[in-house]
DNA sequence: CTGCAATCTCAAGTTAACTTGAGGTCAAGC
DNA sequence: GCTTGACCTCAAGTTAACTTGAGATTGCAG
């Protein structure tokens, strides 16, 4: 077998760890294409296993097929991609994962503020404060809360 | 207005920034609940403004509906909850926080050593290697991904 | 050439978290 | 007492990401 070998939709699920089904549904989506055999089965290449394994571990660090469709039309098309091109995917999915960590970090850091005072508000509570100034009669109503 | 009054769905909507029909959704999910008028329409305690707020907040943080029932069931029944008690449930929510940073935190090291390579195996390249001498002729057992 | 596992297509089902719509009731202001 | 906006119920629709099932082919091993 070589490195231009065609491979088949259940080869391609076993080399990746996913479902056929995932598979055929990830090509209609877009994420992958295939060729067709005469008797109209699909034949995918080899380095279509490293596309799905980019689908996987995108969609394990939070992101939609939508968002990991839009990263991978960044590949070349027509050749086969090259470590070069991984490489540089893979650098713009790191920045993905910083922007969230920083998202959560921050989410945490608001949550310590408000577990002092019990008000939820993930805003210093501030709201806690505009609020009794909004409340509905004038008078002191409780809170509005979320970030 | 005082602390014993209870408020429509409306208010409780508007108070929280939440669609009306949300409320209702997180009722029958049993995330909520209702006294009902005479006339069948629902009246909230006061203090489940916090407890939509912190349905909302915990959803950011990325929980789902019924994990985040199972916090709030930790809150006492009965009795309106006391600062106190929301306090404790943030903390545990704070964990929960921790933990997916440290999640996120892992999977960016673990892709850093992959963008070297290029390989996108999250687990320092075994995998490149494994696959491209793995081919269908004989080997071992192919190549799983993911971290 | 046979048999049967692997594929194919297309439709429908699934879970999460809601929204939208239809048709009807309640409540408060003028 | 009427009008209007807020509510109510129940059914169905929506998006994401797939899975499941039915019915029909294909392709490879023997």
């Amino acid at each position: 077998m070589n490195k231009n070998d065609l491979i088949s939709i259940g080869t391609l699920a076993r080399r990746t760890g996913t479902a056929v089904s995932a598979i055929r549904f990830y090509e209609e989506k877009g994420l992958l294409s295939a060729l067709r055999t005469s008797g109209n089965q699909r034949r995918f290449l080899r380095s279509d296993i490293r596309r799905v394994s980019f689908i996987l571990i995108a969609q394990k660090l939070g992101l939609g097929l939508a968002e990991i469709e839009a990263e991978l039309s960044q590949l070349p098309q027509g050749r086969t991609p090259t470590v070069t091109d991984w490489q540089r995917i893979s650098r713009s999915m790191r920045s993905a994962i910083d922007e969230k960590i920083k998202l959560l970090t921050r989410s945490r850091n608001q949550l310590d503020q408000c577990i002092g005072c019990g008000c939820l508000s993930l805003q210093k509570c501030q709201i806690y404060n505009k609020d009794d100034r909004m409340g509905s009669a004038g008078g002191k109503g409780p809170l509005l809360v979320l970030a």
